[in-house]
DNA sequence: GTCTATATTCTGATAGAC
DNA sequence: GTCTATCAGAATATAGAC
């Protein structure tokens, strides 16, 4: 099958995505034009159109495709102590997280730049992911292994916790990946009073 | 002194603030037009140039005002123990940015909307909140009173929690400001080795 | 699939009447 | 101090040639 002359179309779809991924982290989705994003993946305005149908779209995709990395990543619970469960929880935060920094950023700043019923979508599978953590620390308190006065807040204080580690750390800091995530298990396991 | 018809400069100047500060916390300072702001006022667009030489100094002067009430109301340590030092600032913190939460929501989503000159200065400013953080936990640690590895992550990790404290916690919601201070005071202080 | 060209709307900011 | 009118440019998105 001949290929039309400049068609690029495998390949210029994931740049597209690529370039607004990074255009949006670091300039944020309403400061970024259409145009630049063109720009960057080396193509006219016109041409993205053919790989979204809108600006909206891009943010979203973008969003989904984070959410739906993060919730099939993590670590399954099952037979593990409470100890365990939280350690593992704590642990693999910290690493996807590093890993993509991008996608962080996005996933937490953009959310008010999203269509109400977007919004919900992404709300929805973010909501899905805190429970995990909650789960573990409901677990963890009726099996006596946790203090914690109120697991919802525990859960939230966790999350924020870890969460903000991309806003300082960086790679090839004094600090190894492996260095951080030992001091936040430290921190996240007396402050639940395990 | 005859006032001028139409003139409102003493009133019109801190609602062009005020109504600045509510859209730039719920759309973004990018996605808000200086039409959209002096709509909220109930002036014309031309009118906001009276108050502001342009849309940068609007986000730049809220975010200074911000950052210089903070720096003003954090509590004084001189003369209270380590833990005591520590529990005064959660305590702060937590009440502080509860009660400005446009504000706080503000200064640290819009970082990167400020010019590189402008962002300098609030940076600093950041910098020497944190600073006062860290310092309460290296002397607590010099003098036994903490057990923590590394006080600077320990910084960023403590107010990383409890600034999350805004993205949840609603007035009228289930939980008091006194006990939201009470559970995360416990967890700062198990944390930190107290 | 990509290009150029364009429709339409909006943007930040200014000038000058009142 | 506020208004109306306007400038100059940028925005998203589409149409049609190739």
């Amino acid at each position: 099958m001949a290929r039309t002359a400049g068609s690029h179309s495998d390949i210029t779809g994931p740049r597209v995505r690529q370039a607004a991924l990074r255009l949006f982290a670091r300039q944020g989705y309403a400061a970024v034009s259409m145009r630049q994003i063109a720009s960057e993946v080396g193509v006219q305005a016109g041409a993205l159109y053919n790989y979204t149908p809108d600006k909206q779209s891009l943010l979203f995709d973008l969003m989904q495709a984070h959410m739906r990395d993060v919730l099939g990543a993590v670590p399954d619970p099952k037979g593990r102590s409470a100890m365990d469960q939280l350690e593992d929880f704590v642990r693999f935060h910290i690493a996807f997280h590093f890993g993509r920094p991008d996608e962080v950023f996005i996933a937490y700043m953009e959310l008010r730049n999203l269509t109400p019923e977007n919004f919900e979508v992404i709300e929805k599978q973010r909501k899905l992911y805190e429970s995990h953590l909650e789960q573990i620390l409901d677990n963890g308190v009726s099996a006596g292994a946790f203090a914690v006065q109120d697991p919802k807040i525990a859960t939230f204080a966790v999350i924020a916790m870890l969460t903000g580690i991309n806003t300082w750390f960086r790679e090839g800091g004094r600090l190894s990946l492996e260095a951080v995530q030992d001091q936040y298990w430290h921190m996240v396991r007396t402050a639940v009073g395990a």
